[in-house]
Formats: C-alpha cells, sequence, structure tokens
DNA sequence: TCTGGGGTCCTAGGACCC
DNA sequence: TCTGGGGTCCTAGGACCC
C-alpha cells in the first residue's frame, strides 16, 4: 500500500451498449442489450436504459427478453469495441507509460510513473476529472468511471462507487473505514462459491473477514485465496501495475443451438475450432505444446481432456488431429452443448529460435519416446536432432516427435535458425516428409 | 429450451526424479 | 522391517473475471 493516492482504476460504462448508441443515434436513450442474441445466448452488456427493468450481464437473453422485450437486441461488432479501446488505451499511455489492461474496457494505471504536478489528492482529483473529459473526446462521447486510491484494490472499489460516469478518490488513511461495511463479494476473487463458503462460516462483510484468523481463512477458502483475504480486508495490496502480461493460452469454443450428436460433424467443428486457434497463434508469433478440448454436455457437465507434444506447434492440422484423438476418448452419447478447443504452454517463436536448444542441450533433454501410432521403421529414421528432412519449406533437422507428431527445425548453415514446425502423420503435410535416403542426406544436409 | 466466450489462477493427485 | 521429502511436470476440474 503506498502512502499516496496514486493507483487508477478506469471502467468505461456499459461499454459495448455505448459504442451502439454512438454509433446509431436511434439507439439513444434506449434500452439496448449487447450478447447472444440466439436461444441459448447471454447478455454481455446492458445499456443502463435496459438496466432500470432488472437486465444485467451474464444474465440469459431469453430472461431479458422477458424483463425488456422493447430494448434493441444486439450481437456485437467488436471490431468497433477494438478500436475504440484502442483509443483509450493509448490515451492512457499518453498519460502514464505504466499502464495494465484488464479488459477492452478496464484498465489500471499508475499515477506515480505519470508526469502530474503533485500526488495529493487535490491533484489527483483534478487529474481524474481531466482525464474522464479526455476519454469522452478520444472516445466520442463515452463516459468512464474513475477510482484512485492507493492499491488496486482501493482503485477498483473506488471506481464502482460512482456509477456511471463518476470519480471516487479515497484519500490515504482512509481505506479500512471505507471498506469495512461492504460485503466481501467487492474482493475481486470472492465470487458465489467463495460467498457461500464464507457465508456459512458468518462471514458477510469485510469488517467480519477481518476478524477471522488467517489460519482459519486459509482452513475455508484454499491457500492462496486465503492469505489474500487476510491482506485484502486489511486494505493490504501490495501487487504492482503491470504493463505486459504474457499470453498464457489461446482457445475458441462454441455453443451451439442444439445439442450434438454426431461424432462426424463434432470432428468437422473441432477442426474449424483448431483453425482458427492456429491462425491466431501465429498472428502473435506463439506456438504451444498442450492442446486440450473442452466438452459440455447436455446436462452442463463439463469435461476437458489435454494431452503435451514435445515440441510446439501452431499448426491446425496438428492441433484439429490431437483434439479430435481426444474427443474419441469421451461419450458423448448423450449429446453436447459446447465444443472448444485451446493451445497451452505456450513458447514464443522467436525467442525460440534465438535460444533454443543447441545439439547439447538437445542430448541433455531428450525428446520422449514417440508414440505407438509412429510406425517404428519411419520414427527411426526422423530421431530426433539427427536426420535430414526435406519439404517443400526445404531442409530441416527433425527437432522433436511424438504422438503421431513430427517437429522440424528448418536451420541450415546458409539460413541460421529457421522457424520450427510440426507436421502431423497423417495430414496432407506428411506427404511432403522423405526419411534421408542412404546417398540423399550427405549432398543436402546443411 | 436457464446458464457465452476468452481468458487467468488455483488445487489436488500421480508420475518421476534426486 | 523400515518406507524421506521436496520439486517439477502433467492432467482434470473448478472458481472467477470481464
Amino acid at each position: 500500500m503506498r502512502s499516496h493516492a496514486s493507483v487508477l482504476h478506469i471502467d468505461l460504462d456499459a461499454f459495448f451498449a455505448a459504442v451502439e448508441q454512438r454509433d446509431k443515434p436511434s439507439l439513444r436513450g434506449k434500452p439496448v442489450v449487447v450478447g447472444g442474441v440466439g436461444g441459448r445466448g447471454v447478455v454481455a452488456t446492458a445499456s443502463y436504459e435496459a438496466r432500470v427493468f432488472g437486465v444485467h450481464s451474464a444474465m440469459s437473453t431469453r430472461e431479458a427478453r422477458a424483463r425488456c422485450p422493447h430494448a434493441a437486441y444486439l450481437s456485437g461488432r467488436f471490431h468497433a469495441y477494438r478500436e475504440t479501446s484502442a483509443a483509450v488505451m493509448s490515451l492512457l499511455r499518453e498519460v502514464s507509460p505504466l499502464v495494465e489492461p484488464l479488459s477492452l474496457d478496464e484498465a489500471f494505471v499508475d499515477l506515480a510513473a505519470a508526469d502530474l504536478p503533485g500526488h495529493e489528492v487535490a491533484d489527483v482529483t483534478a487529474f481524474g476529472h481531466d482525464l474522464r473529459r479526455r476519454v469522452r473526446e478520444v472516445t466520442g462521447g463515452l463516459t468512464a468511471s474513475v477510482g484512485i486510491g492507493t492499491s488496486k484494490f482501493v482503485a477498483k472499489v473506488a471506481s464502482d462507487l460512482d456509477k456511471p460516469d463518476g470519480l471516487v478518490v479515497v484519500p490515504p488513511g482512509t481505506e479500512q473505514e471505507l471498506l469495512r461495511p461492504m460485503r466481501a463479494t467487492v474482493i475481486p476473487g470472492v465470487g458465489p462459491a467463495t460467498a457461500e463458503r464464507l457465508r456459512r462460516a458468518g462471514v458477510h462483510t469485510i469488517a467480519d473477514l477481518e476478524a477471522v484468523s488467517e489460519d482459519e481463512l486459509v482452513r475455508l477458502v484454499g491457500r492462496s485465496l486465503g492469505h489474500g483475504l487476510h491482506a485484502l480486508c486489511r486494505a493490504r495490496d501490495d501487487r504492482p501495475v503491470q504493463a505486459e502480461r504474457e499470453t498464457k493460452s489461446v482457445s475458441a469454443e462454441g455453443t451451439y443451438e442444439e445439442d450434438l450428436t454426431d461424432r462426424r460433424l463434432m470432428e468437422g467443428l473441432l477442426s474449424r475450432q483448431a483453425r482458427d486457434v492456429a491462425e491466431r497463434l501465429r498472428k502473435h508469433g506463439l506456438s504451444g505444446r498442450t492442446v486440450s478440448i473442452k466438452v459440455r454436455l447436455h446436462d452442463f457437465t463439463t469435461l476437458s481432456r489435454s494431452t503435451t507434444l514435445g515440441s510446439p506447434t501452431d499448426e491446425a492440422a496438428v492441433v484439429a488431429r490431437l483434439a479430435r484423438g481426444l474427443l474419441a476418448d469421451l461419450d458423448t452419447t448423450g449429446g453436447v452443448r459446447l465444443l472448444g478447443v485451446g493451445v497451452s504452454g505456450l513458447a514464443d517463436w522467436v525467442q525460440d529460435e534465438l535460444f533454443g536448444p543447441d545439439d547439447s542441450e538437445r542430448e541433455a533433454d531428450p525428446e520422449p519416446e514417440p508414440a505407438l501410432d509412429v510406425p517404428s521403421t519411419r520414427h527411426r529414421a526422423w530421431a530426433p536432432g539427427s536426420d535430414v528432412v526435406h519439404t517443400e519449406l526445404g531442409p530441416g533437422w527433425v527437432w522433436g516427435s511424438g504422438r503421431g507428431v513430427v517437429t522440424v527445425r528448418f536451420e541450415t548453415a546458409e539460413t541460421g535458425p529457421g522457424p520450427v514446425r510440426s507436421f502431423a502423420l497423417d495430414d496432407p503435410a506428411l506427404s511432403l516428409f522423405r526419411p534421408p535416403s542412404p546417398e540423399a542426406p550427405a549432398a543436402d544436409a546443411p
């Protein structure tokens, strides 16, 4: 916790709905609901006019339509939201080099890193008013709620106190009196399940939380959250504003209007999602070792299965093949409402090329034995680190193999380290491989 | 015909290693 | 006859956030 109120939290009010109202004047002053418009959709954002009727985010669209039939129901224009968000984020970065976006419509800004005339309450208050004015300018009239305090927690709580279009500064030293009467659920990380556990222990407010020992909290809600709650209910929060956060996973999923029962159809949908995921991985220069699927059954039971490769891939065919294989082990006879594919265990390609394993590391850290659907004679020809293969991209070293996949590093004496690519044994790219023939390698080896 | 989509983080158990 | 303990990786599930 800082001695000055120098952490700012900004939240754009009813963001998606506000962008729609900005761009379509006929919607201004009217209830607008953005979200899934199908039979299984949920509300992403409701305009304040719709909230009056009890519509709120995460509510099913069916329920929202029942409460507010005359609202405009829109499926969303994410391009417009991203564009508007980018304008706000770049404004924030003009103000301070230390900006941590939390989503399209929310961010923390570290004012200690900003160029302010002073950091007293009066200074940051004036700054907050000016910032909200500038947000309206760069967004074409969108309003924001801003909170400023001595920590992320306090700033975030503060931005919620005067929504919409508000500014709340919490003077240093007044945090605990502000927090004590509040419900424990204002603490980020305390959702319905945790709130219920706390309630059963007689804990409703932050003051109640303060009266519980740390050991008891850990017993109630687990180690990590227990320690976190013990600190936060005392307004102790030293979490820094972090400008850069690495992507940890990339995924795509879909909920279907009617439960799926046809396995071929499910495989086709997984393959399409795999292409989508692989495309986004490549766009960001990423590749990952762990491929997961998510399956939500008709009764909302949610299953996940994953498998980890010896080396990272960003190949749609590899992701798709593994995803389909994972699905094969699940019983889906009752019907499936949601299917999804994800890749995690991400590596950065560029970094991989610059700092990837050299020959000695490769020996110290051998690839796992290949899966048994790799024909043994072919696999011997593709032993990691030893063989040269040919593809239409040119010659490369076999870098890894396993689970029906061969990974190639395109690296030659002439060109230096190149990209790493994985090829599924049963996809068309496989035909590009030629196990080195006895006479060929000498001529073509790097 | 209740219950999205894209993420993050945590927990717990088993395998494996030293 | 005894039967470590810590660390890391992997998998599955769950809670939570916007």
